[in-house]
RNA sequence: GGCGGGGUAGCCAAGUGGUAAGGCACGGCUCUGCAAAAGCUGUAUUCGUCGGUUCGAUUCCGACCCUCGCCUCCA
């Protein structure tokens, strides 16, 4: 079966194929860093990791790219108020990002270009100048330069709309007048007061440039002018990724992405997350409270990513007892008792990959890995489950999370909870329950919860409270 | 007003023209000094409402109700 997607553009599930065989050019937007990203932003990441690592998983060479945005209004709102050079401004909250990408196991893109880089604003002064050139791009009065929708016949085609059709929104602001139709967008735009010392000269003036033609020009200038997908948000559809298709094509006169990808929004608690209605949360606000980054992780990744997803705190807890229940599970594999390897091997099959082949189905991938879970769980309570099925086991949930990354976290066991399992152990075989106890919940003070089988005591990472 | 997505057990959520995956929670059982943890196991005559097509619809068609999102710089 083939790689399926769902692509904007048609509105219609694809097979997929790389413009290159077995290389897939993928682009994806990244974050404005003016403030720490919240979990809907990472939503639209963890998307496009599962993405990626599954392209990988079948064998596919992936090229990411995902940009920062690193100058916008809000970031000149940002480093103004603070009296900061844009850079310093930007700078923590560019690291903040990454850490938080490695919190959440979000494989790295192999570029991250950011918009003030030399060499990308050159290039967006060159895509400008081409675009005017062509006759699709106009200067304003005061400098600024414009995209001319009407130049180009296909603009709507992403979002599904006529531009000339567009309700006049309360977001049409009054200086309109220096654009030819309201839906012109901006290029290249003007210096003025409240940029400070932000800005750029270019052959229309001091001026900085839009944010639609950043990302194009990083696109397009690192991964060719024909992408395989481009993936974002679903409010990035327009007018952002709209706008990209007109410039970019423009410019090269070649098709821009052959698939769009857009992840619906999260919303927290049955309602839109807003810092007005107290829900909005950063990854940062949730680690606080004491839930990892590996179960932020799996709630943000079980639900489709073309469904909406309602984030709540009682699904964070759901995906701590399913992570649970995976490592228990592997745990026991592990514990298996060793026999001679390279018998008795199983057949896993390939149901999990071919679930998400399928649009990324992760509903049904996850019913295939708890599907196993049990049937297997069932055989070594049996005792039935011989050492060669267990490796093959091991290395299928290897290959499982090479996609979702849901391994456990390597937790070393401290010394004082060595040695107090050491007393427990004596205390327990003189029958003295009350130590026993007594030691348990010194254990567990310390973040360990010991477990009496009849292998003897085991240990458990206690979650970090959360509820 | 335009365009689009949803409504499936307490919660989350797959799915198919032939009679409902999976996760969490909850109950039962096993294990246990007790407990916890873990494992097993049970739980939707029914898929928003009303019609239609069909031998048969949750799945196709129509109407309606509810809900969410986008409509110029928010992932």
């Amino acid at each position: 079966m083939p790689l399926r997607f769902f692509n904007t553009l048609t509105r219609q599930v694809e097979d997929f194929m790389p413009r290159e065989a077995g290389k897939v050019r993928l682009y994806t937007c990244g974050p404005t860093v003016y403030n720490f990203a919240h979990i809907g932003n990472f939503r639209a990441y963890i998307f496009e990791d599962l993405l990626q690592r599954h392209l990988e998983y079948r064998g596919l060479k992936v090229d990411r790219v995902m940009n920062l945005t690193d100058v916008d209004d809000k970031t000149i709102r940002g480093c103004r108020a603070c009296g900061m050079a844009l850079a310093d401004f930007t700078a923590p909250f560019k690291k903040a990002f990454f850490e938080d990408l490695d919190t959440l196991r979000i494989k790295r893109a192999d570029h991250f270009p950011e918009a003030t880089a030399p060499e990308h604003i050159t290039r967006m002064i060159g895509m400008i100048s081409t675009l005017i050139e062509k006759g699709h791009a106009y200067r304003a009065e005061d400098g600024s330069v414009y995209f001319r929708i009407r130049s180009f016949a296909d603009y709507g085609k992403l979002a599904h709309f006529n531009p000339e059709e567009l309700r006049d929104g309360v977001r049409v602001r009054n200086d309109e007048y220096e654009k030819e139709n309201v839906g012109d967008f901006a290029l290249w735009k003007a210096w003025d007061e409240a940029d400070g010392d932000v800005g750029w000269e270019s052959p229309w003036g001091r001026g900085r440039p839009g944010w639609h033609i950043e990302c194009s020009a990083m696109a397009t200038g690192i991964l060719g002018p024909e992408l395989d997908i481009h993936c974002g948000g679903e409010d990035n559809i327009f007018p952002h990724h709209e706008a990209e298709i007109a410039q970019s094509e423009c410019v090269t006169g070649k098709k821009f992405v052959r698939l769009w990808m857009h992840c619906r929004h999260l919303q927290v608690e049955g309602s839109k997350m807003a810092k007005s209605a107290g829900n909005f949360f950063t990854l940062r606000d949730l680690m606080e409270k004491g839930w990892s980054g590996r179960e932020v992780r799996y709630a943000l990744i079980s639900v489709k990513y073309r469904e909406p997803l309602n984030f709540t705190f009682e699904g964070l807890a759901a995906a701590r007892s399913a992570l649970q229940r995976l490592d228990e599970w592997t745990t026991r594999l592990q514990e298996l008792p060793k026999g001679a390897s390279g018998e008795n091997l199983m057949e896993t099959g390939d149901a999990f990959g071919e679930a998400l082949d399928d649009d990324l189905n992760i509903s049904a991938a996850l019913a295939v890995i708890f599907d196993m879970i049990r049937t297997t769980n069932r055989r070594m309570d049996e005792g039935t489950l011989t050492p060669g099925e267990a490796i093959s086991l091991l290395k299928w949930v290897k290959g499982v999370n090479a996609v979702l990354g849901f391994e456990a976290e390597a937790g070393a066991v401290p010394a004082v909870v060595g040695e107090l399992l050491a007393r427990r152990a004596e205390a327990r075989a003189a029958k003295e329950w009350k130590l026993s106890d007594t030691i348990r919940d010194e254990i567990l003070a310390t973040g360990w919860i010991v477990k009496d089988t009849k292998e003897g005591q085991k240990l458990t990472p206690a979650p970090r409270g959360g509820a």
